[in-house]
DNA sequence: ATATTTATTTACCAATTGGTATTTAATTAT
DNA sequence: ATAATTAAATACCAATTGGTAAATAAATAT
């Protein structure tokens, strides 16, 4: 059913773009993007330097790249939290879904945009830049989301939504850095659930 | 009045070993232990590679002795907060400390201990786990003084001193990040006057 | 069959990495 | 004054960094 059209002319690549997009986003994402050599890139995607340039640009290059798939792929659950009724159940399913992403068994612990170039030689800044602008726009929607529920009277009207999105986003960074320093999910979950006990109503 | 009991033999050392150390402590601080290059350390410190190697080891020996620096200088707060009389305001001390510290414009943002080495290379490996068990020890410090708090009839019977130092550790790892993403004081002291708000007692 | 196009391979590049051997300079002990 | 000791300065090192030029291989279009 996919839409093979490949007349492509010349030889044909011989790996597959996003297979090796894939594994190199993983490397990006436990090592960071300077500790991220070339040599283990191309390494593990099974290809050699020219084929990487010629493929997906420089590294810096490639590693934006991983990171739309990362904001796209594995991280796109964010932007489904907003969508959830009330406040209180956006901020819960963010924690919760934080808890069990950043423990996931299946890829690398801690969240790539944390770590990907917190901090770095000189190398790496705009790198860090691009993700501090990441970090600020997530924690934005989650600002959004909570003024939209002062509005909607769902939220007390002495509660700031951006001190709530950033306590959340807080939380968030600082469980990213728990589990990659080993913390289980079930350790993550208890955090959660402490957290959650700020909120107006859901006392002791 | 300091005992200068320098008759010591050869050349003097032109360059005062803690003045250095502690340039060096910064560069760590805010590059990580990968980020900070031999060529940026030595320059700032003003001495050449063969009288840093004399005086201090290899790179990590520095970044060790850096270290040792960080956690019983600027960091040593934290070994005090310990110390006061209620949980909850060692939480609290701790929190708002924390806030102050990570944004304080005397000294590179973020915590040194959460921001040295998270996702790195191979060649920071053994750093990254040495940070981690200073987080570890770190949070530690915090369960057991809440473990006597509840001895002490301080905690309800049903807390976890362990999920609150948790909470705490996680809270104070995320603000460091959000610190070196450009946070201000102001700003996480918002965020730590919410996250209080889970204290029984404490709650609206 | 041949030309064209595109990908892979091999071999290379300058710059930078952490780290040292060697020489020279400054001090104290004799 | 001279020997011994210690530090500084210069110059170097192998290994690794990200990145590329040139040659070769595999496909399609003519």
């Amino acid at each position: 059913m996919t839409t093979e059209l490949k007349k492509s002319r010349g030889r044909p690549r011989v790996f597959d773009m996003d297979e090796a997009l894939d594994k190199a986003l993983k490397i990006f994402w436990e090592r960071g993007y300077e500790g991220a050599s070339l040599a283990e890139l191309t390494e593990t995607l099974g290809i050699n330097k020219p084929s990487l340039y010629a493929a997906f640009g420089n590294k810096e290059e490639l590693f934006h790249k991983a990171l739309l798939k990362y904001a796209t792929g594995p991280v796109a659950f964010v932007k489904d939290v907003i969508n959830e009724p009330t406040a209180y159940k956006v901020a819960e399913a963010f924690l919760v879904k934080a808890a069990e992403f950043l423990t996931d068994p299946q890829h690398p612990k801690g969240c790539m945009i944390v770590q990907g170039a917190l901090s770095s030689g000189e190398s790496a800044e705009l790198i860090r830049d691009v993700l501090i602008k990441y970090r600020v726009s997530y924690e934005n929607l989650l600002a959004e989301r909570f003024a939209k529920a002062k509005v909607d009277g769902d939220l007390p009207d002495d509660t700031s939504p951006k001190n709530l999105a950033k306590y959340l986003a807080t939380l968030h960074q600082g469980m990213s850095v728990q589990a990659t320093s080993g913390a289980a999910k079930d350790e993550l979950l208890e955090v959660a659930k402490l957290a959650l006990k700020i909120w107006p109503g859901n006392n002791q």
